[in-house]
DNA sequence: TAGATTGTTAATCGATTAACAATC
DNA sequence: TAGATTGTTAATCGATTAACAATC
């Protein structure tokens, strides 16, 4: 009964959640799982996550629930964590060195280059990858089929680095720069993460929590 | 003009990007911009930005439009950049790193404190700042008013972590952990950056996309 | 004054929640 | 069979877009 019209950039934004709360329930041991309970344990309504689930399939059992384990394994399906695609990551300042040390294997990638600009840090050895030079990634990619590029570089260089990436038919990007890929160029995937943009958030938020419990009191 | 009532999430988390945009052009030296040519340079609609921006009051000019250095200005108060908040760091490894190499200050933070369990990095200086032991925590926190603590800690951390910064007073957390602050605790503000969820979340997209390309080609 | 563009209300669209029949 | 819980349709809620009167 796979659906496909339903799935909303909102739906896959959570999946990642629901595959995190069903692993450590497959820890713990637990078998099944009702969309009420995991609703309890995950702050959410229960019809949200028959709704989510459903877009994809009817992965549960009237009168049952979900059997934990096939659910974990049918999220990280969807997810695509079985199939790896070659990634390269640019930059290894200490951004670049914290995301290298990240299980990309386990998350649906293969790392197989990283690359900086200052030639301190070419040759050194991080998570047993070494630091190659930039000069090099035109090269290693038309040699290596590279599809994603993580960029952990500033915003000056995160320009013309985009424009060589495009031009070597790379088409998807984790970007950590805050250089506006998607404004640029159409028909690419770019996953943003702005550390900065979350951090003025919180403090909006903060700030905003503050003066409402000045008022309470 | 100021209402109070339309301010939803989704609104905030757009106004760093905003933020960012403004700056550029201040720094690019444009004194003005429509909603319009706005929206055309960052991909939205006019319609959204002039409703943005009207949760937080009249900032634009009939027949003129928005004056680039005032709504710059405008929107750093509304996310409150210019009120510090007292903040420490937990966990010095990689990603602790990184993230304190941030200017924190810049976004509406006093970074005052960095801890971390792993005595091979205590005393070490990260930005300035000298890694400390983190069993000074809970003096630290009682000498300072603390208000916000930035967790880089693992999972298994987290929960004893969080118990403890929750019974000092901390109200607002920016957690780099798996441990989700907000399934056990209320009347707390959690701002989340969960890298492998963003990752994960690429995966999807990018083997979405390939499929979609497939079969048009 | 005429032209431009805002602020704001109304219309549309999408996402979440509620309800319930289907079924294990 | 009776009870439980799903899958799915319908109702509600919220966010985005469109339209336009107000006004610089």
């Amino acid at each position: 009964m796979a659906k496909n019209q339903c799935i909303s950039i909102s739906v896959i934004k959570r999946l990642p959640r629901y595959h995190r709360f069903l692993g450590e329930l497959l820890t713990k041991g637990v078998k099944r799982i009702s969309s009420r309970e995991l609703a309890q344990t995950m702050k959410l309504t229960a019809s949200q996550i028959r709704q989510d689930l459903n877009c994809f399939g009817g992965f549960g059992q009237q009168g049952y629930g979900y059997n934990v384990e096939l659910l974990y394994h049918e999220i990280a399906n969807i997810l695509g964590l079985h199939d790896k695609v070659k990634t390269i990551v640019i930059g290894a300042g200490n951004l670049g060195k914290a995301i290298v040390n990240i299980d990309f294997n386990k998350l649906g990638f293969d790392l197989i280059g990283i690359f900086e600009r200052d030639p301190l840090l070419q040759g050194t050895t991080i998570n047993g990858q070494v630091v190659q030079c930039s000069q090099q990634i035109e090269h290693f990619c038309k040699e290596n089929q590279v599809e994603v590029a993580v960029l952990c570089v500033p915003k000056e260089s995160a320009n013309t680095l985009v424009e060589l990436l495009i031009s070597l038919g790379i088409k998807a990007f984790w970007n950590y720069s805050h250089y506006d890929i998607g404004v640029y160029y159409d028909d690419i995937v770019v996953e943003n993460v702005h550390l900065s943009d979350s951090l003025m958030t919180l403090s909006y938020r903060v700030k905003d929590f503050k003066k409402n419990n000045e008022i309470k009191f």
